[in-house]
DNA sequence: CTGAAAGCGCTTACAG
DNA sequence: CTGAAAGCGCTTACAG
């Protein structure tokens, strides 16, 4: 059924209709609520892509995904966040899979040729990122989840890296370690510089010296945590604290530390980064662990937002906002074993 | 730039270009060469809007995800391998996020009638699913990953639930486990379902009895592991051995293993079932745990294929696949102590 | 507040 | 093998 065959069958022109359905003001408010409830009786949608055609919007915002990278469990909280808000207005993410860096790029450019998304979710941002300027030359809106080292004229939401693992290293620092290490996500992503950085402030403010066999750079699984932790472990002095960067590296330290014939939150403190999954639970575990915490799929929801109003054609891209992290103690962490 | 610009500034009629993009056999094999490297360089790419409307086709398949499930780990690795397939050619995911099973109805009400996507893809069976004759109402093309109790004329791939659980439980059975507990995933899941069948009839043959209270249902999240452990601990006579329906619910056990003082792969076996996760491998597992194992994401390339195949025109409706499942033995197997 | 009609940018049957 | 033109189903400026 067209627009055409429904406007005739309930004996309006498609004009009124067409403008019912979008809600424009021109209709009358009653005329607008039995269009509207005629539509859904029969199943009446308006057809994409004619839609799409007369209005230059496609009523869908991308997300392309390296294949490498960004399936881990943090993406599909993101996007389970992100697509409920979207859900509300009827928009649709479309996903694209590619190789590798370039891949992405060019993903970007057909995107954006061929029109099918209104704007673009951009995340993972490394320290030198060419994608924000290559988006901004292709005209194509987008929002960055994270933030760039040099931010320019678009929107970005993160949370404050810096600020979760200065504090988590100061608290460590204050309750007696000495000696801290950091299981932190891959050199060059923005979000583990700063981390970096939040780690080393710390140190220095506390007038304690940094190590370098004591931080580690690499993918969020376990089995980096175990490694790391294996390493850390067979240095002379080792750590008697930890942070790790995510609760999977955490499973993995947790492990070496078990291995070791350690006992968590006694030989070894223990704080992870907890993005906040269903299925892996820092409550849940043995001693329970405690973490600096941020909901992914909240920020999803809010990516949603803004897009949302990056759509309805406001201005948003001098919007930012720096969410501040929780630091939930548990029993993993303690003064070191005297 | 639009086709009309394209086509005059590399002096071509639109026809022939269209053509040529589009890989038609009217075109010259040499002015087809011409045409896509100059497109290349231009930069130009057809209005998916406007090929759609005049096609019919969206150039998109569509998975519709409910909040509270479907966002787990296993979907994402299904997608990139769904999406690593379709990227080829250049077919895009569609994302549509609902809060409950009626919003997913209505879901592909919309995706049908607004011409938004091809094809969707169904997941997660249950055993009076609606969803299949649902879509075949709508007439919209679909494939499951999974199958149904009662499979009408629709292609599916499954992997061999039953033959998997069949397998390991008999194995626990040969090497002397006379009580064995399992933690299978929700019921109502047909996969579930053939799993619980497989588990019964592995009994039945060695002519062993079944357990009420040695079997759970629930989520694929940790917690569900830990406390169905914990209950079976408590049984006046516990099972000496433990299958575990994901990676997931397997942490869980070796918590409550570990919490009661137990040794994995001396008090107690473990045989989880693994859907191949990068981030969590059961080879890295202190001890290492023994699996039945499955890739997700191979399943998602393959799901890909019938899609092609279904977007190219072929008859795939009568097409299934159950694919054999390894059982990989790893430490956390052994026969009963004493 | 409502309607007739132009136009969005493709594809493809038809004519050559 | 190539081209002129109809048509896909909407939206929206324009006229009333």
């Amino acid at each position: 059924m067209n627009l055409k065959e429904f406007a005739k069958s309930i004996g309006m022109s498609q004009t009124t209709v067409s403008r019912a359905l979008s809600g424009y003001p021109e209709v009358k408010a009653e005329t607008r609520q039995r269009i509207l409830k005629l539509s859904q009786e029969l199943g009446y949608h308006p057809n994409r892509s004619a839609a799409g055609l007369a209005t230059g919007r496609a009523g869908a915002v991308g997300i392309v995904l390296r294949e490498s990278h960004g399936f881990d469990p943090n993406t599909t909280e993101f996007m389970a966040g992100l697509g409920s808000r979207l859900e509300t207005r009827q928009i649709d993410i479309l996903i694209t899979v590619v190789e590798d860096r370039e891949g992405e790029l060019t993903a970007y450019q057909r995107l954006a040729a061929s029109k099918r998304v209104d704007a673009v979710i951009l995340h993972t941002p490394v320290v030198d990122d060419e994608r924000m300027a290559f988006l901004k030359k292709l005209k194509m809106p987008f929002v960055l989840h994270g933030r760039g080292i040099d931010n320019g004229n678009f929107p970005w939401i993160d949370i404050d890296n810096f600020g979760a693992i200065y504090r988590a290293t100061s608290y460590l620092i204050d309750i007696g370690h000495k000696r801290i290490g950091m299981i932190n996500g891959s050199k060059g992503d923005v979000f583990a510089e700063h981390r970096d950085q939040g780690y080393r402030k710390a140190l220095k403010e506390r007038g304690l010296p940094f190590y370098e066999d004591m931080i580690t750079h690499g993918a969020f699984i376990d089995d980096v945590g175990y490694r790391s932790m294996q390493d850390f472990l067979s240095l002379s002095e080792p750590p008697t604290a930890v942070l790790a960067g995510s609760m999977m590296t955490a499973l993995g330290v947790m492990r070496a530390v078990r291995s070791a014939g350690l006992t968590l939150g006694r030989d070894i403190s223990l704080i992870a980064h907890d993005d906040v999954f269903n299925y892996i639970n820092a409550d849940n575990m043995v001693p329970t662990v405690s973490t600096t915490r941020s909901s992914m799929r909240e920020a999803g929801v809010r990516i949603g937002d803004i897009l949302l109003q990056m759509l309805a054609g406001r201005d948003v891209s001098s919007h930012s906002e720096v969410w501040p992290v929780e630091l939930v103690l548990r029993e993993s962490t303690a003064p070191p074993a005297s």
